[in-house]
DNA sequence: CCTTGTCCCGACCGATCGTTCGGTTACTCT
DNA sequence: AGAGTAACCGAACGATCGGTCGGGACAAGG
């Protein structure tokens, strides 16, 4: 029956592998036989649960793009002062970066080669804009500075935020996703000088 | 004679041609057949000019980090007070990094894949530990916020610049090298609250 | 026992990979 | 004109690519 449990592999098991092999060596860069080799099964054997290399990446970006939009319903995000719920977004983008930190690290770099890639990289600009409409409506109440255009503080903040997948790695000893959200929201909102307090 | 000049490709003329389409597709994601439909001569003719795929990635990336190292030879970054250095290292590797786009772009998407690609990676370190370093005097001058760890905010802070790669297009009517410098630079250092005056 | 279906394998497919080779064109210099 | 050579090409190289195929091992249900 379907519902039984085995010691084998999985969809998602074998999933998590390739998307770690095609973090450290590119999605172009990672054969069949690169994944079969750490997954400790033979080529063929893959396409016995998935239907293909593609198949794979696009589980990869689906799970990274849904903790992202899920973070749009979340009701702190809905609800609120535009300022308010712009720093509630993105403290937890920072969690669920880390929390999806492979998914989100594999869909960062998406280049759009294929049908699946092009899909991916369409979702992260829809994501993308909706967040700008954030800090436009934020920006409109006087919340946050005027001087810089929307757009490209956007992208620049984003671009902070996406950046954590180039270094963060969960080594136990090393900082939590809280500690890295504060620290994020902190310097984003409250820059690197001095003399601003910080908030709270 | 090696002076004389021609209308034919050089390794530099190809090298602006491969650089693009590296970009667009990715270095893995690249074939020879495509860098020569794209300069327009056949494939086994792009290597009457250079050795090979890896030697034009080894080219590029040399020629974006000459640039970015480039700015810590720069006297205005080697004396004065450390704060003031940062800032200004700040701005130029925004300038740069829009002067010599595609070359950083390439550079800031190597995997590690191939010795070149590790050699990349080394020197791109090295860059990033000596503006950690400016950033940690300025810290120890009581200058910049102590209360973020100077390695995170580093990493942050060129998450946000290095990002400008992904969107900074020279379309003309954009916004020039000068204007992004100054936006980064406000925000990285007023952050986006509205409180902090922008300093000028 | 035998059937059924899951899981896995080695061998192989056509296509494409980066690269090489022999040879032709076209320009420069004398 | 003739020699020399830089620039270029089509064809082909062995290797590897993503993916297919027929079948074997194994556990569960009858």
């Amino acid at each position: 029956m379907t519902t039984a449990k085995r010691d084998t592999y999985t969809p998602e098991t074998l999933l998590s592998v390739a998307v770690q092999v095609f973090n450290e060596r590119g999605y172009d860069g990672t054969s069949m036989e690169h994944l079969s080799k750490a997954a400790g099964i033979s080529k063929s054997s893959i396409y016995h649960h998935v239907a293909g290399k593609e198949e794979l990446l696009r589980r990869a970006v689906s799970r990274a793009l849904d903790g992202l939009f899920g973070i749009l319903e979340e009701e702190d995000a809905r609800v609120g002062r535009p300022a308010e719920r712009l720093e509630y977004v993105v403290r937890r983008m920072v969690e669920v970066l880390i929390a999806e930190l492979p998914y989100v690290t594999l869909l960062l770099r998406v280049r759009g080669n294929t049908d699946t890639e092009r899909w991916a990289l369409e979702r992260r600009r829809e994501f993308d804009h909706r967040v700008a409409e954030l800090l436009k409506a934020a920006a409109g109440d006087g919340d946050v500075r005027e001087d810089i255009e929307v757009r490209l503080v956007t992208r620049l903040v984003f671009g902070m935020i996406n950046s954590i997948v180039e270094w963060y790695r969960p080594d136990g000893r090393g900082m939590n996703e809280r500690e890295v959200a504060d620290a994020v929201a902190q310097l984003a909102f409250g820059g690197l000088r001095k003399a601003g307090d910080g908030r709270g």
